[in-house]
DNA sequence: TGGGGTTAT
DNA sequence: ATAACCC
């Protein structure tokens, strides 16, 4: 059955695209209720990264700086967002929730999911069928409020997909107190675009034959996922400013400014074509953790912000349970006219006596790692010129499975699931 | 402009 | 190891 799904033509997917609301501002309300009908902000170093409706409303916007926050809007309510703990552990709970329903869920960012759900429609509608049921009605929105033909199969399953998406919505707010929105379309790119145009706390599907109006809508050509500020720059110096510019622009031209496979790539997005599929995000790849400053000048400085990282960063990996094998250490040093953009690394394997550590508590496994932390760090600034850094980030990389003898006896006896992932408990 | 993430080269 | 992309 299900070779009968992914042999058809793709064309017949069924995608939703699930983004919370200002979702850190959410999970804020959630710890602190009193704070959900005041305008709230969520605050990192010096900017406020999201902010409630009631803050929106009084015209802060994400983002911005404190103070050009509190010039706007004084009564504005600041918490704390550095510590992403709280966010990520009620990102994975919404991305297991999806789970539920079904195994092909992506995680992008801390707040957005897509899911495929075709096989989920090609089930309803199957028994809708034999049924003999005509009542189906389509939740929430119809991009441009196009007419809905119940006898286009394509339209009936993409109204069925905005049912299942109501059902992700309704279930995420009944369990988790959280609310968002969603987009339902035949891939993606789509999903994607369509999820935002009705804003908070709302849902819309696309027909295919909006599908032209919802790209050509997109005032810049930034907006499309997939064409980051590189490419945009790149495209511009070829006069390709609107989607229309780059639908119609020669493939053969954008091949060589680009590469043959971004080429390709970028301009079916143009036309709303993407084939990439849905891929399961399962458990992290990484573990990472990071702190910027104005000013970081000394050897020993570094080494205590490296101290300062690593306790939450070794939980985080004991909690999840499996053991990293690569080290790396980023760093960030000031230059004054820089877009910012100058960050560096170096990585290295872990030695295996201090990867078996990583289990268990109570061994002294920080300092190893400090030694071997201020070691990247030497092999990226030489400590006897002076220095400036703005950031250092530590991540834990190269994530396998404990040898399943080490997992204790029970641990043979064990179905083994696919983990869900490393977040909660 | 934070504090995270991913994949491709 | 970097460079691009995403939030």
């Amino acid at each position: 059955h299900s070779k009968s799904v992914s042999a058809r033509s793709a064309a017949h997917r069924v995608i939703v695209h699930v983004d919370l609301d200002c979702f850190y501002a959410q999970v804020e309300m959630i710890r602190n209720p009193e704070l959900r009908d005041k305008p709230l902000g969520v605050q990192q170093k010096y900017i406020v990264v999201t902010c409630n409706y009631e803050a929106r409303k009084l015209g802060v916007k994400k983002l911005m700086s404190v103070k050009d926050a509190k010039e706007k809007c004084p009564q504005l309510i600041l918490v704390n967002g550095e510590d992403l703990t709280p966010y990520r552990e009620m990102s994975y709970k919404v991305t297991e929730l999806l789970g539920e329903f079904c195994p092909l869920v992506e995680r992008l960012g801390f707040d957005e999911n897509f899911v495929d759900v075709t096989e989920i429609v090609e089930e309803r509608v199957n028994q809708l069928q034999q049924s003999g049921c005509s009542r189906v009605c389509v939740f929430g929105h119809v991009y441009n409020n196009q007419a809905i033909n119940l006898h286009d199969t394509t339209h009936l399953r993409l109204v069925v997909g905005s049912q299942i998406a109501g059902e992700f919505r309704e279930a995420i707010y009944a369990r988790l107190g959280l609310t968002g929105c969603a987009g339902v379309a035949s891939n993606k790119l789509l999903s994607k675009l369509v999820s935002g145009t009705f804003k908070p706390n709302q849902q819309t599907v696309l027909l295919p034959e909006s599908c032209q109006d919802l790209i050509r809508s997109l005032d810049r050509i930034q907006k499309v996922p997939g064409i980051g500020y590189k490419t945009t720059k790149r495209l511009e110096t070829l006069g390709v400013r609107n989607m229309c510019d780059l639908q119609a622009f020669p493939s053969a031209m954008l091949e060589k400014e680009l590469g043959v496979s971004i080429a390709k790539r970028i301009q079916k997005l143009s036309y709303g074509e993407d084939d990439s599929p849905v891929t399961p995000s399962g458990p992290p790849q990484s573990f990472s953790d990071e702190d910027s400053f104005k000013k970081c000048s000394s050897e020993v400085e570094v080494k205590k912000k490296i101290q300062e990282l690593l306790p939450n960063l070794l939980d985080r990996i004991y909690k999840d349970g499996r053991q990293p094998h690569t080290v790396r250490l980023t760093i960030r040093q000031f230059s004054p006219a820089d877009k910012w953009f100058n960050r560096e690394s170096r990585q290295c394997p872990i030695p295996p006596h201090l990867i078996q550590k990583f289990g268990k508590e109570s061994t002294n496994i920080i300092s190893p790692l400090v030694d071997i932390l201020m070691k990247l760090f030497r092999k990226m600034i030489d400590v006897d010129l002076p220095f400036h850094l703005t950031l250092l980030s530590v991540c834990f990389s190269n994530l396998k499975d404990l040898p399943s003898s080490k997992k204790g006896s029970i641990g043979f006896y064990l179905k083994q699931m696919s983990p869900p992932s490393g977040s909660g408990k």
